[in-house]
RNA sequence: GCGCCCGUAGUGAAGUUGGCCUAUCACGCCUCCCUGUCACGGAGGAGAUCGCCGGUUCGAAUCCGGUCGGGCGCGCCA
């Protein structure tokens, strides 16, 4: 009977066993030979002796990861000899015979040394060599443990696991598409899914009361540290006669929060999620989706400079703008060329420069300070709290602007400082996005996030809004340390309100049947309020394991030009294939 | 598509203010020695036209231009 190695090897002492795996190490004296072998639990050394071992010279043939199966008998090390590094150093094997099972050539590679990791690239050409790293063995295996506690959660709360197809339809909004030929129908198309949503609101139309999937998504778009090219997974659920977010919200959360305790054992930042809306997010953290675990507000200083002497500033205002700052703890210990560098963050961001002051020796030093009066530095030092050793940091410009460089320079200005815990976990629910938004590329105002919510008001807010930018929709976003990890809405059921949320926006009847048909038509037979989410399952489980790079967590992925350099896809194929398609 | 950074033996690094480079080190690999190692040890050896092309120069791994590949970010991601 095959056994484990460093499970099963040191209750089997005295015991004769069959080993099989791979060379992990060895070290040969000549006259006896150890090996370390191999296998998914561990390590355990096995001794060759030509006195005990047949055929002792088929071991001195032995090199690293040759796949090998010994009979032996496990022995108790005496004391001298024990190795307390290793799990199974009271024991070791002593090889009675050798099969060697597979040779190996010279690893291309050494996944198994610390110093030298290879670059990323090699790694993933040679996956499967990368793979039998033991923090990549675990991750597999808490992965898949992963994708237990959320099935189990899912499952006690009565969702229904269905799967929807891969071979779907283009769908109008959103991201790229990858397209497959139809060979019977020639010159038509399938489109992978970017998510199942449509399914799954046929679903609810389907008489199904609660989805879920854990759904493999297809978005043909470059890819970032934390964003996968081509493939990726989403927890994707859907609820039928529910027609509140927080509905949703609620039966979620305790997933959340209780696999970043329980799970991956980390602290919540608070026991309950806070809700904030799309605004106050924008307002006071200059992000959509900012990471709680630091406060850092933007606040407000409008009222104090409107009447200042500092034009830059008074300027701002008058022209329909703001100013607003930050306080930055121990901001005096920057330096200048890091104050510069932070500078350029700023202009990137469309600033026009970056205005601060240092409150040092119980006074305010800045190249403004003698712009301002005394009051104004007082009354922004009181309401920033600021105290000595701090800076603060101003943005002076439009609505838009202000927020978007303030927002940049504050997760800029954590991560200089150190200031988010990665032992914790800051969530938060970002409600009430906006229905509409405006789409500076095209100049003309486009759906926010997309055009399957419900508008708050219904029918009538798209109708009587003046302006149709302020309308809200009951559409919300979990944020985990910074990261857009869920995305759901209360969805729009009523045909009516489809087609006047595309009327709006200068679609007619026969563009909103031509793209969603299969939609509008269910909707016509008695369609359910319903409303759902969809959690991107490998972002969390880079947060949860400490990674930075979403890539650390799949198995297999494509590079960052949507690449696999292992399998050498994409790829050229046979010209029949092809014909048979009707391509040329 | 754009911006920033990177590319030196199989792997990881050093060298990059031009000449001490006939390119250094470690790991790995090959040969030989070694019966208690566990990062085994010892002796020896092979292996790199410094991503590629062009330019400047008496002279280029080093400077310049282009190009290819990679990473990060922006655009994009309903």
């Amino acid at each position: 009977m095959n056994r484990t190695l460093s499970r099963d090897t040191p209750t089997l002492v005295n015991e004769s066993v069959t080993l099989k795996g791979w060379v992990h190490n060895r070290r040969d004296h000549g006259g006896l030979i150890f090996i370390d072998l191999r296998d998914h639990t561990g390590l355990v050394q096995l001794v060759f002796n030509p006195a005990t071992t047949q055929d002792f010279a088929l071991a001195g043939e032995l090199r690293d990861e040759f796949v090998i199966e010994v009979n032996g008998k496990v022995v108790a090390r005496d004391e001298t000899l024990k190795n307390d590094k290793l799990p199974t150093g009271t024991i070791e094997v002593v090889v009675q015979s050798l099969r060697i099972l597979n040779r190996s050539e010279a690893l291309p590679i050494q996944p198994f040394s610390d110093e030298q990791q290879a670059n990323e690239e090699l790694r993933l050409r040679y996956r499967y060599l990368d793979l039998r790293r033991e923090k990549m063995q675990t991750m597999l295996k808490k992965r898949a443990a992963y994708y237990k506690t959320i099935r189990d959660y899912m499952e006690e709360r009565e969702f229904t696991e269905i799967t929807t197809p891969i071979l779907a339809n283009s769908s109008p909004e959103g991201a790229r598409d990858f397209l497959v030929p139809s060979r019977v129908h020639e010159g038509k198309y399938y489109a992978l899914p970017q998510a199942p949503q449509q399914f799954k609101q046929l679903l609810m139309v389907g008489g199904v009361s609660r989805y879920y999937q854990i759904a493999t998504c297809f978005r043909d778009e470059d890819p970032r540290a934390d964003r996968l090219y081509g493939d990726f997974y989403q927890l994707d659920l859907e609820m039928a006669f529910v027609e509140d977010g927080e509905t949703v919200r609620q039966i979620m959360e305790p997933l959340i929060t209780g696999l970043v305790t329980d799970f991956a054992g980390k602290r919540l930042s608070q026991p309950s999620v806070p809700r904030i809306t799309y605004r106050e997010a924008i307002e006071q953290y200059g992000s959509d989706k900012p990471d709680l675990r630091y406060d850092m507000k933007l606040v407000d200083m409008s009222d104090i400079y409107v009447n200042s002497e500092f034009g830059v500033f008074k300027n701002a205002i008058t022209g329909g703008g703001l100013v607003k700052a930050i306080r930055v703890q121990n901001g005096v210990s920057l330096s200048r060329s890091q104050i510069d560098a932070f500078t350029d963050i700023a202009k990137r961001e469309g600033a026009g420069g970056l205005a601060y002051l240092m409150i040092e020796d119980g006074e305010v030093k800045s190249p403004i300070a003698k712009f301002m009066s005394a009051d104004e530095l007082t009354a922004v030092r009181e309401r920033l709290q600021a105290n000595e050793g701090d800076a603060i940091f101003f943005a002076a410009d439009t609505y838009e602007t202000v927020h978007r460089v303030l927002g940049k320079l504050r997760s800029e200005f954590a991560a200089h400082f150190n200031l988010a815990n990665p032992d914790e976990v800051a969530l938060v629910w970002v409600i009430d996005f906006p229905f509409y938004e405006w789409n500076e590329t095209e100049k003309r105002v486009d759906f926010g996030h997309n055009p399957f919510s419900m508008p708050r008001g219904g029918v009538e807010a798209i109708r009587l809004a003046e302006d149709k930018l302020s309308i809200v929709a009951d559409q919300y976003d979990m944020v985990m340390n910074g990261y857009e990890i869920c995305s759901g809405a209360v969805r729009n059921h009523n045909p009516e309100i489809m087609y006047e949320s595309f009327a709006a926006l200068g679609y007619d009847s026969t563009y909103v049947e031509e793209k969603f048909g299969a939609m509008l038509n269910a909707f016509k037979f008695g369609a359910p309020p319903h409303a759902g989410c969809a959690y991107g399952l490998d972002r969390i489980f880079m947060v949860l394991t400490d990674e930075d790079n979403i890539r650390e967590v799949v198995a297999f992925p494509k590079n960052g030009s949507g690449v696999d350099v292992m399998m050498n896809s994409p790829s050229h194929v046979d010209p029949a294939q092809l014909s048979e398609l009707g391509g040329k």
